[in-house]
DNA sequence: TCTGGGGTCCTAGGACCC
DNA sequence: TCTGGGGTCCTAGGACCC
């Protein structure tokens, strides 16, 4: 267990990567928006001056008068994820371990023989001057003490983009100071609850008695306080988790009324997640599918329905789209708008490892087949070659209209540079 | 007209089993 | 008065995170 722990994150991540490969971003707001042009998801700093704040609809700001400047982007995970690989790589040169926790932020085993501050210093401008993202770094004696001196960092510029929390009075002098609310794992709903029993600092938080906390709070919020106190709970994951499920779930561009729509969403949908799950060698065991009308709009029921079953392990699209539709087709009830839809995988197992007592095809001319089509997808572009039944038209797609391009991971949408 | 998508963990109650 | 104990699976909900 390392002594000390630091954690670095992006600045405004998504928006200073659509900077990285257009220089008329720069010096100018910028907001990346969520997935169907929903909402906004990350602002540069001339953005959030603008008064613009995390998760505001687009169609309700997009007018204003004030906004004009504000140039907007469709989120780009392509290019995200390629840059925050960038961004790991730099990092795992220079410190003992590197975990990733998501892609913006990474946790840092900073048990190193340097003066620390001058030492992520350095690895802030490395990461600048190589993957071109600015940074902030954080650290201390925990990961939930490293989280929040993250937090300082970004929020106080006088810090320089670096805050330590190792000194125990320096701690103590920002958790009188700070709301408990601004604790990593302390959201809205708890912080409301420590508010009634008057719990409003993180100071008060770590005052409170341990095992009031933990009945309040569960093993959860037990942790969290003892973390705060400077006794590690939570180790640096170098194993990679096998994961516990995934999906691809999608608001619709407008509402669907008719089953044929939604058939051919859910089969899309399916043969996506199975698409994922195929990227990651498992098989799937348990799927599910959902699908609701829309929880905002008024003189309407919300109904929410889903359905799960157990099958035999597969990764072939063919299979999950055909049990994904199945179960969709026991859900559907005519007369309903839906906003959204969706399939979950579950108990995922590595692949081809399963005895298959039931299958319903020979399990190596399915991965043949499966590897194929994934190969050409990969070649020619996602889509390429699909399952009939995920729909040519797709009127019920989901909108993206201020897509940038793929700049790193598609040569076909790679920069060009022109002489005039 | 219009409000994201994808995860994790915890708890609790009911069905069922031995 | 008191009516087993322990296990799994399923569903649903709550809460949090980025």
């Amino acid at each position: 267990m390392p002594a000390t722990y630091g954690l670095i994150d992006g600045n405004s991540f998504y928006c200073s990567a659509e900077r990285v490969f257009d220089p008329a971003l720069h010096r100018v707001p910028v907001v990346v928006l969520s997935n169907n042009d929903g909402c906004a998801i990350a602002r540069t700093p001339e953005a959030k001056a603008l008064g613009i704040r995390m998760g505001d609809p687009w169609h309700l700001v997009r007018g204003r008068a004030e906004l004009r400047p504000v140039r907007w982007r469709s989120s780009n995970y392509a290019l995200y994820g390629d840059m925050s690989r960038r961004v790991y790589q730099v990092l795992a040169e220079r410190v003992p371990r590197v975990e990733p926790y998501s892609i913006d932020e990474m946790f840092l085993d900073l048990d190193v023989p340097r003066d620390l501050a001058s030492f992520c210093a350095g690895l802030r401008a490395a990461v600048l001057r190589i993957a071109k993202v600015p940074t902030c770094v954080g650290w201390g004696p925990t990961k939930t003490i490293a989280k929040l001196a993250n937090g300082l960092a970004k929020d106080h510029a006088e810090l320089g983009g670096l805050c330590d929390l190792t000194d125990p009075a320096e701690r103590a002098a920002w958790y009188q100071r700070l709301p408990v609310g601004e604790v990593w794992g302390i959201g809205s709903r708890t912080q409301e609850k420590l508010a009634r029993l008057g719990v409003a600092s993180i100071a008060d938080f770590i005052d409170a008695d341990p095992r009031a906390m933990r009945d309040l709070l569960t093993v959860v919020g037990g942790r969290v306080q003892a973390e705060l106190r400077g006794t590690s709970c939570l180790p640096l994951q170098m194993m990679v988790a096998t994961r516990k499920g995934l999906a691809c779930t999608r608001s619709f561009g407008r509402p669907v009324t008719r089953w044929s729509e939604m058939r051919e969403a859910v089969a899309a949908y399916a043969h996506r997640a199975a698409e994922k799950l195929r990227a990651e060698e498992l098989e799937a065991c348990h799927p599910a599918v959902f699908m609701h009308t829309d929880p905002h709009a008024k003189g309407e029921r919300y109904q929410h329905l889903q359905h799960a079953a157990r099958i035999e392990p597969t990764g072939d699209s063919r299979d999950l789209i055909a049990e994904a539709v199945r179960m969709a087709e026991g859900l559907w009830r005519d007369g309903l708008r839906y906003a959204k839809a969706g399939v979950v995988l579950n108990d995922l197992v590595p692949a081809g490892q399963q005895a298959r007592l039931f299958a319903t095809r020979e399990p190596r001319a399915s991965a043949r087949t499966m590897a194929v089509m994934d190969a050409i997808n990969r070649q020619h572009g996602a889509g390429t070659l699909r399952p009939a039944a995920t729909g040519i038209a797709r009127s019920w797609s989901t909108r993206r209209a201020m897509l940038s391009p793929r700049y790193t991971t598609h040569i076909s949408e790679i920069m060009q540079a022109t002489a005039l």
